[in-house]
RNA sequence: GGCGCCGUAGCUCAACUGGAUAGAGUACCUGACUACGAAUCAGGCGGUUGAAGGUUCGAAUCCUUCCGGUGUCACCA
């Protein structure tokens, strides 16, 4: 807040003068004045009250005295309770706008040298996205936006997790059930398609898994397991894992599938990857959707096998220690957490090594500060340890480490269960949105002029702006509630309220023509409408280096609305194109040009785009 | 059970990180298009901030104890 910065040096110097008290800029406390009193912003002088022993208003009163002699921007106050009120003059106002339009990029900083990568998306190759995906897609891609506002350089990455037991469940039940049908063949999309096969493995194993239960064997082994008082039913369905890993057919040739692609089986391999591409073809179309590309891509299946290394430089360092069996572990007990293992018996690597040896190697490819992991919140722990070991391993990016933490989605009816087939699909709902918009489009009619891909672009851009906003104005760490109906309404703090202020503002634009606006800043007039909005647009670049340090783009959501919010308002009461004066015309002009720059940027920040008409 | 996160209007969310009488949207009523675009604006209704204590000029915010929700505690990822 640049332009408040002198309001509070004056404010120091006012308190130095006259009570010979130094503070400095982090002790003093503005905040804009409340509509119901008198004033434009306002000062809490409490904390002074103790040190000094005079009454709030006495204290007040010398302040603001001195503040409307010393400063020519003050021209008023008034102390209520503990609070000193200030006017400012017009001069303020208008200046404050004329500086901001000289600023070639307003609230964005200047590249500060440091780069950060941000990995988000990060999905499994044997499904398609979903809901829960695009909360961490936006998440990701609005900080690494934000991120790049603040001058950082951003890298986005994502880990592909493309190898495993999931990924063959796919591959073999295709092999079986598949009749060599193709994405192609099919006209499906090439992730769903894979879907549907990992959807099938499953259903062919329950059927299998069925059979066992009732058979002698599976009689047998509910006899001989069962907890004290445990029907059939429950027993069954917490001995599946067991089932799978221990006797059953499919599961056996899925393992074998596995163990076959470990060994580099040149068959294997081949449908794997052939499998796997079909999957990329069909995010490829859903992150285009979506308007989200990456810079760089980590691959498990090349990454599976890292860390191994650092096992053992742990272990000289020690920070790990080896068993007798020859597992390798972390005690975290000195820091409230447990013993974690880093390495299993047979010499092969869990999650986390691959996670230590995947960040050492982003490091020394790219040189990084800052790493951001976009990641839900059941994770956290495991970051929490994650980082400790990177620490306790001396990483040189150790103190860069941020695990961007977001609570899971729930719909109206309860948690999102794929095995209840609740799961809301990635695809189905920007389509449903994108539908959506056409039809509160159609009764509205603005968009006819536009050409036939205009109209299209447009729709979308409304429909994803209504889905978009509704997920990314949650706070991240926050749970949160999907209601369908709601998710594209477009009226009300909603994206499309916003893009119709930004909207507006280009009519505006576009009928003001070239008129040049030099006698802008002799306005004199100032109304509390005008004021309102340039208090929010002084704001802006505080918000945005806020949301930077806090990984929250729900701030920069919360904002626009409360800019759009004034705009609309602004732009019923007042009028601008015949204004009543040819200085207000030319200010009011300027100050909505900057208003439709600010919610341009803010929304390109969430990743959200701005239709020019609508 | 141990540890973590979350409880704010019927519902979905805010609250400038401890500041004035806790704000928006939605839903439900009521008004405003012969003024720059009504996806808009204005008004009404709606609250013991889960509960109880504590800290201080001042608490939704900090501390303690409960209650509810959720997550995690694998040689899974």
């Amino acid at each position: 807040m640049l332009y408040l910065t002198t309001i509070k040096h004056s404010y120091i110097k006012a308190v130095q003068t006259a009570f010979g008290i130094e503070l400095n800029e982090n002790d003093v406390l503005i905040n804009e004045t409340r509509k119901e009193f008198d004033g434009d912003y306002t000062f809490v002088i409490f904390p002074l009250v103790k040190t000094l022993g005079k009454s709030p208003e006495d204290i007040g009163k010398t302040l603001g005295e001195w503040l409307v002699t010393n400063d020519e921007n003050i021209i008023g106050h008034n102390t209520i309770k503990g609070f000193l009120n200030l006017t400012l003059s017009f001069q303020f106002w208008t200046e404050t706008i004329k500086s901001i339009s000289k600023v070639s990029n307003y609230g964005i900083s200047a590249p500060n040298g440091k780069k950060v990568m941000v990995e988000f998306a990060s999905p499994n190759t044997n499904k398609p996205l979903h809901l829960g995906h695009i909360r961490n897609i936006l998440l990701g891609w609005s900080c690494s936006k934000i991120l790049q506002a603040n001058g950082y350089e951003v890298i986005k990455t994502q880990v592909i997790n493309d190898r495993g037991i999931a990924i063959c469940k796919s591959m073999l039940a295709w092999q079986k059930f598949g009749n060599d049908a193709t994405p192609t063949s099919t006209q499906i999309k090439g992730d769903h398609f894979v879907g549907e096969y990992y959807v099938r493995f499953e259903q062919e194993l329950m059927k299998e898994y069925n059979e066992f239960q009732s058979s002698a064997e599976g009689i047998a082994i509910y006899d001989g397991l069962k907890k004290e008082g445990q029907d059939q039913t429950t027993f069954f369905k917490e001995y599946k894992n067991k089932y799978f890993n221990d006797h059953s057919a499919l599961g056996a040739e899925a393992k074998q599938m596995l163990l076959k692609w470990e060994a580099k089986d040149a068959d294997t391999v081949a449908l794997w990857q052939k499998m796997n591409q079909w999957v990329y073809d069909g995010f490829d179309v859903t992150y285009d959707k979506l308007g989200v590309t990456f810079d760089s891509l980590y691959y498990e299946s090349d990454t599976y096998l890292l860390g191994k290394k650092a096992v053992d430089i742990g272990i000289k360092k020690g920070v790990f220690y080896q068993e007798p069996d020859g597992s390798v572990w972390v005690n975290l007990e000195d820091v409230g957490m447990d013993r974690k293992i880093v390495m299993r018996s047979d010499g092969t690597s869990v999650y986390i090594t691959q996670d230590i040896g995947t960040a050492q190697q982003r490091y020394a490819d790219y040189g990084i500060d800052k790493m951001v992991y976009t990641v839900a919140d059941e994770q956290d722990y495991h970051f929490k340890v994650l980082f400790e070991i990177l620490k306790r391993l001396d990483e040189p990016f150790a103190d860069g480490l941020y695990h961007l933490s977001y609570g899971m989605i729930d719909l109206p009816t309860g948690k999102m269960k794929s095995r209840e087939g609740t799961v809301v699909d990635a695809d189905d709902l920007i389509a449903e949105v994108i539908a959506e918009a056409t039809e509160m489009s159609a009764e509205r009619g603005e968009i006819v002029t536009l050409t036939e891909a205009e109209q299209i672009n447009t729709l979308r851009k409304i429909g994803l702006g209504a889905l978009k906003y509704f997920i990314i104005k949650v706070q991240p760490k926050k749970r949160m509630i999907f209601d369908p109906k709601e998710s594209v309404d477009m009226q009300g703090q909603t994206g499309p309220y916003i893009q119709n202020a930004y909207v507006r503002i280009q009519s505006i634009i576009r009928k003001a023509g070239s008129e040049a606006s030099s006698d802008a800043y002799l306005y004199v007039d100032i109304n509390e409408q005008e004021k309102t909005l340039i208090k929010h647009i002084m704001n802006f670049p505080d918000i945005v280096k806020e949301a930077g340090e806090q990984y929250d783009p729900s701030s920069i959501a919360n904002y626009s609305y409360a800019l759009a919010k004034d705009f609309h308002r602004f732009y019923h009461d007042v009028r601008i194109l015949n204004a009543e004066t040819s200085e207000a015309k030319s200010f009011r002009i300027q100050l909505s040009i900057i208003v439709g720059d600010v919610l341009s940027k803010a929304f390109d920040m969430l990743g959200i785009e701005m239709p020019e008409r609508m």
